[in-house]
RNA sequence: UGCCCGAUAGUAUAAUGGUAGUACGACAGAUUUUGGUUCUGUUUGUCUUGGUUCGAAUCCAGGUCGGGCAACCA
């Protein structure tokens, strides 16, 4: 019922608007969307925002969308790029209807390009890229002719053949739509369609040595598949006018071309450059790394598809270029971890504890595997004599507010016994090495003592019980928020101390046989999820993203 | 000094001529066997100048500011 409301109140993206008016005008009976990568990088939180867009779009309205890779540059492209795409976005939550490449229309498209020579509205142009771009004029002054501008239909088909025979080298000729010199958009200036490439492509191999733009394979290949609506970003505003134009001159399926803005993220950055530059640079371990906003970096880090899903629901979609901030992620990412973790105890910087009156040897203490499940299972957790607890959870002179363990004052072990810190046991530097303490032997959960007030729960290893395990802590790739924007180059920005690893940290038994299909909240420490760098006799952890931390707050005020 | 987009709290995003609302953040408090979660409260905004109108964030005009466009990249 509420979910149902809550719909209908949410008002409509300016792309919903769109799609809601051409279904209601009966301009189509269904809409037909794409996700158009092209495979040369992986794909990053900013691609995910369009595929969310285009397949949210489509399931919403009962239509379908293709998976379509814009692979028409063989130089950049491979598979290995493809198969992390069809992963990620599989990973998101997606099914796209039909997968489809721009090089399966290679043939229709050549096809094109004779169409439009035929009509006079192309021509094989021998001109240098210097020339062509001196040509070009510049944004205020309009270009001049190439002196191969008018050359014959029968000239120019035959050239173009020859081209695609494989007669020339690179870059010997081109062929260039025949439309508007003086154009106040630089993009209607006699744009390249076709240009020589003697490359291996991933897919067609050396089937052609010529290859199409951008310009002239994208709205054809949506035109090809009847795509409705042709979602993009800003920066291909100016191509509109081109893609309308091939498609009108060639008289075929007129898909549309709508445009929102690119996802910009606080303290990192959103380009495949820039991203493959701190691969190869070696800033990173490699795509996959966790500080990377790559979808397969966020996965590895332990985000789920359910919170960048969230993420993309309230960051909407709009036409106005955007910074958002990084904490509105993290915000989304607590809030499903905070539903889905298990809940384990690590000590990662270990204080070790003698409970002086302590007897029993060892005991199993039941502990909550999540406490926001009412139906949550419980785990035992042992208990003995010897305990780790967290360095910082002890102060010898503790200021003002702090909560915690100090000498003579009793906190809470969780799911275990209230204790009392008795003794302070220092080396001949004066290191606390040791804590003596006693224990209120009622006070486990349930017990006579059970409810006594005390100002703060810790937590806790037994210590002969205990495993280790590496992890790895995570901190914003870069030092300022757009690092993409600052002087100089972008690289002097990175946060020299983005990993910080605990080669050995304390943990419970029962993380042993931690899963790469749970998450894992260390209390009072962060979210976690397991790495592929585990092995069968080492664990690593890494942190998702801390917890909310007002002590830390309090701490930086004082 | 051409053309094209855009402008609402710190950051995003609604209000589609009729009470400027929501989320995140920040701040304060309550609850709590996680200084987590949850709950409550506070804070801050229509780029500017005119015009149309009973009434303008919304429509119109001028200005200002930001972004994009001159790859054989996509």
């Amino acid at each position: 019922m509420t979910e149902t409301k809550k719909e209908e109140e949410k008002s409509l993206n300016f792309l919903e608007e769109i799609v809601e008016a051409d279904l209601a005008a009966g301009k189509y009976s269904s809409i037909l969307t794409r996700f158009p990568p092209e495979p040369n990088g992986y794909l990053h939180i900013g691609h995910s925002k369009s595929i969310i867009l285009n397949f949210g779009l489509a399931q919403k309205y009962g239509g379908k969308t293709n998976l379509r890779f814009d692979d028409t540059n063989p130089v950049t492209e491979d598979t290995e790029y493809v198969e992390s795409i069809k992963e990620d976005i599989k990973w998101l939550g997606f099914e796209w209807e039909n997968e489809r490449y721009a090089s399966d229309y290679f043939e229709q498209l050549y096809k094109f390009a004779e169409a439009l020579i035929n009509k006079g509205l192309a021509y094989v142009d021998d001109s240098t890229p210097e020339q062509i771009a001196q040509q070009k004029g510049t944004p205020t002054e309009a270009g001049k002719a190439s002196p191969y501008r008018g050359r014959s239909v029968e000239e120019n088909l035959q050239l173009f053949r020859e081209m695609r025979a494989g007669k020339y080298p690179d870059g010997a000729k081109v062929l260039r739509a025949k439309i508007d010199l003086a154009s106040s958009n630089m993009h209607m200036r006699d744009p390249i369609m076709y240009r020589i490439k003697h490359a291996h492509h991933h897919r067609t191999g050396d089937a052609w040595c010529i290859y199409p733009m951008y310009d002239f394979a994208h709205g054809q290949s949506d035109s090809i598949e009847g795509i409705t609506h042709s979602i993009c970003t800003l920066e291909f505003i100016p191509h509109r006018p081109l893609y309308d134009w091939f498609i009108e001159k060639l008289e075929i399926y007129p898909s549309h071309q709508y445009e929102f803005a690119r996802l910009n993220l606080t303290y990192t950055v959103m380009s495949k450059r820039k991203l493959l530059q701190l691969v190869n640079d070696g800033h990173v371990t490699g795509w996959d790394d966790p500080r990377m906003p790559t979808i397969s970096g966020l996965r590895r880090r332990g985000y789920t598809p359910e919170s960048i899903r969230m993420f993309a629901d309230k960051i909407g979609v709009q036409k106005r270029d955007n910074l958002i901030d990084v904490s509105l992620l993290e915000f989304c990412v607590r809030e499903h971890l905070n539903k889905i973790a298990q809940r384990r105890m690590v000590v990662f910087d270990p204080l070790k504890i003698v409970l002086t009156d302590y007897e029993k040897g060892e005991e199993w203490l039941p502990s909550e595997d999540n406490p926001e499940d009412p139906e949550t299972t419980h785990r035992q957790l042992p208990f003995s004599r010897e305990l780790y607890i967290e360095q910082e959870d002890f102060m010898e002179n503790p200021p003002k507010k702090f909560f915690r363990l100090s000498p003579g004052s009793k906190v809470r072990l969780k799911s275990a016994y209230i204790i009392q810190c008795d003794e302070v046991i220092k080396d001949e530097n004066g290191k606390i090495i040791e804590l003596r303490c006693s224990h209120l032997p009622e006070s486990k959960t349930g017990g006579a003592q059970a409810n006594i007030k005390v100002q703060a729960t810790i937590h806790w290893v037994s210590i002969p019980h205990a495993i280790t395990a590496e992890v790895r802590q995570y901190d914003r790739l870069f030092r300022v928020e757009d690092p993409a924007n600052e002087e100089g180059d972008f690289k002097d920005y990175i946060n020299p101390d983005s990993l910080q690893v605990i080669s050995a940290a304390y943990a419970e038994p029962s993380l042993a046989k931690a899963k790469f299909s749970d998450h894992y909240q260390f209390l009072r420490k962060g979210y976690f999820y397991l790495d592929k760098d585990s092995s069968e006799d080492k664990l690593v952890f890494n942190r998702t993203t801390t917890l909310r931390d007002n002590w830390v707050k309090e701490q930086k005020k004082a």
